[in-house]
DNA sequence: ATGACACCGATTGTTCAACAATGATAGTCG
DNA sequence: CGACTATCATTGTTGAACAATCGGTGTCAT
């Protein structure tokens, strides 16, 4: 079965991501490569890429496990959420495609946030974000969030309380949109630097009160 | 001989930001993993992180080849480095050890420059650049920088004009680092700013030359 | 001569089995 | 009880083999 390592690379990503495969866990070549029906050097194939990608973590002779983003992590991820989002936002224009996606990202957020769909809410709020890098047009950027973007799945999966961690940014995504087309990208980015902030202060108190029972 | 994966890679990194292997060369599996005294497999998986590192380019079933960014990679470098840069050197402490890397930098392009040795000119530029992105104290922006560095390296390479492309920012260097500690972030910042739009101006005249002539 | 078509060869994609090297574990001894 | 050692499961790496695909070559009909 040629090809199977592009497939093999997105499927194990997803099923990190969608949490099949808790944070920590450690991820055994053999047992693994039979359970995908993959031969194990196939298998480290996919393992390189998504370590490039920060997805696992490879110690070398202790083999993979999936990655559990700490405290430093989700620092780090914010820090470079600030610098790239809100400048993002800053120079990008409204009649940008990706404001349609931002919109779209908003509308499913509201809706997923009255059914409780909290884990739809939590993809709604990354993919609004996401439309947000795009206004950059920059590849290399959005391959850097959409690499950040998984770490930090990984860290909401280790706090499980999505809906403290999503609900209360669906708003707050709602009118960033409308401050950036009201009022423009530099007064947008203003607020997303506040709102970024803020999410940091949720996501790593949550980390800490994890932490202390 | 255990191990050889993660120094094949780094090896690998290294000959190819030097040139050994020209932008665009074709890496067959076969010969190179003979010449490298490695087997197929170990020499596919380091090929997986080279190319999630974007320094060089797998196309499934005709195998990978050394990257040879064209004009709209270096752009979108420029725009991730406009990104990253000012904002690093904007917000960071001249108390920061990074300073004296950036001191280094300046120094070593300029006895490098007095010898015309451009190629260590190129060095110490691209060191200074690395300089500033660690005052940000971020490994994942650093991540960042260490890869499209290397990409408007291979950029370089294709241009093979050094001289041209190094020299004349050797002093700019120089007076941006005394900008910073005279005159602090913000407007060494500033400074980036312009300096990074002329590195990008000559590098895109030095690529259209080669197109046309 | 030219264009479509079928074939062939070289290369990549993948698997399997084997062995070396390492790290963790458990058991032993002082 | 702690340090040492032997064992063992796992990773690191190899070589050979076969399948699948791509690119070029040559043929053929028009």
């Amino acid at each position: 079965m040629p090809d199977a390592e592009d497939t093999l690379t997105n499927a194990l990503r997803r099923r990190i991501i969608d949490g099949e495969f808790a944070p920590g866990t450690r991820l055994s070549e053999i047992s693994l490569a039979e359970k995908l029906g993959v031969s194990r050097n196939t298998l480290r194939e996919a393992f390189r890429v998504l370590a490039e990608q920060g997805l696992i973590e490879h110690i070398p002779h202790r083999g993979v496990s999936v990655a559990s983003p700490g405290v430093a992590d989700v620092v780090d991820i914010y820090r470079a959420r600030r610098y790239v989002e809100p400048a993002a936002l800053a120079a990008g224009s409204p009649l940008h495609p990706a404001v349609a996606a931002m919109r779209e990202a908003v509308e499913l957020g509201e809706t997923s946030l009255e059914a409780r769909d909290w884990r739809t809410v939590g993809t709604a709020n990354m993919a609004f974000h996401d439309a947000i890098v795009a206004l950059a047009d920059s590849p290399r950027l959005e391959r850097l969030f959409r690499d950040i973007a998984a770490e930090l799945r990984l860290a909401f999966l280790e706090i499980d309380n999505p809906e403290a961690l999503h609900a209360p940014f669906v708003t707050r995504n709602r009118a960033l949109l409308e401050t950036f087309l009201d009022q423009g990208g530099p007064a947008a980015a203003a607020e997303l630097q506040d709102y970024l902030v803020l999410s940091e202060r949720t996501v790593l108190g949550a980390f800490t009160r994890l932490r202390h029972g």
